[in-house]
DNA sequence: ATTTGGTTTAACCATTTGGTCAAATTTAAA
DNA sequence: TTTAAATTTGACCAAATGGTTAAACCAAAT
């Protein structure tokens, strides 16, 4: 049946989001995806010819939940704050439901910087250079009409983006040091970043 | 001679420390370690008796450049402005001298959570809490001399951090989306954001 | 000169790992 | 029912990998 077939196929890749996501490319073995996914290894390898072309296959799924979205926001006709406000929500959320993928994805920008930059384009096409310079000119705009401060763009998307992802990719640490390793207390640390990175955004670059 | 000992052991480190910062633990192979070190493979394991061994070596001395430093600050008698700027200007100094060791670390952290906070706590002792209280103290009162806004210092102190070495760990992604890959225009939007960054928390959060 | 201790090497080894292949099984079509 | 095609499996393989060992080497002490 092809439902079976489906229904193999998405076993494998849940089993392969798992284990690559954990233990990364070079640490995942194709025995252990096979096991978690209860099929043979050939199998494996039937639908995947390699163990590469199924890390692709995990990673592009990986990055294209974080990309509509934020294309979705970035274009949308909104005044800055409350793009800002839609993006630090919805990343917020989006990062608990996914709490892995932002370490997986770093991971393997250092085993292979551009790989990233390829899907990345890829997903993004010719709209990236517009999508920067659209912010760009809206925040250019509101800063003329003295909504904002004078502000370097590049600084402020960066400031957001570090804000809203960096505790889930530091999150061993942080729960660690700063929350006794308490998962509770730091899942609801999350959720109150929420409004203070916003708070501590605007405040920062309101007039 | 000891000084024949000495090199062989620098030169391990050394070609240690490059290969698990590229690769992870996992990526890395003894045989690419030995060879960059200019050295027998046999002779890795007599002085680091397992890859295990010699990785915890690697991985402590990269931990331990980062903490020193943040111990001296934060312990100093400076007003927080004071310390804000020492961090910021430091650290980012710190991390352009060592980028790879962030997403080094990071990596580890999603292998292995518990791995990090173990030597975190034999490098920060007892005092962790202590430290963590001091700024606690010094923030809440320069809240009510009126010096500060009201805020929460685990979000402060995570949004500073975030701030500082997110852009590192991202590098690769954010370099080659907004600055069309250029390595140069990169390091100066690093250093731009010893000045950036500082303003940036200080106008957030100053009464 | 000989012994002694640490250092370095080459040759090996057992295991793991990604991957293959031919046969068996299942499914769908004729 | 037969046939053809796709799916699944178990047995197998070559290469890579972490690790061992016994012997060679070498500097310094006796």
């Amino acid at each position: 049946m092809d439902n079976q077939q489906k229904d193999t196929e998405i076993k494998i890749l849940d089993a392969a989001k798992e284990v690559f996501q954990q233990k990364g490319m070079t640490g995942a073995r194709m025995q252990e995806i096979a096991d978690k996914a209860g099929i043979n290894k050939s199998l494996l390898h039937y639908y995947y010819r390699s163990k590469e072309k199924l890390f692709e296959k995990v990673f592009n799924m990986a990055v294209s939940i974080f990309i509509p979205k934020m294309l979705e926001i970035m274009l949308s006709e909104k005044p800055l704050f409350e793009k800002l406000e839609f993006f630090i929500n919805n990343y917020i959320d989006l990062l608990t439901k996914h709490p892995y993928i932002p370490g997986f994805v770093i991971n393997e920008l250092n085993r292979n910087p551009q790989f990233l930059l390829n899907i990345f384009e890829k997903n993004v096409q010719i709209k990236e250079k517009k999508l920067f310079e659209r912010v760009d000119v809206q925040i250019q705009e509101e800063v003329k009409k003295g909504i904002l401060n004078p502000i370097d763009t590049r600084h402020l998307i960066t400031n957001v983006i570090a804000l809203v992802v960096f505790p889930m990719v530091a999150r061993p640490i942080i729960q660690g040091v700063m929350f006794e390793n308490d998962k509770k207390q730091y899942d609801s640390f999350l959720k109150e970043r929420k409004a203070f990175v916003l708070s501590f955004v605007i405040n920062s670059i309101k007039v």
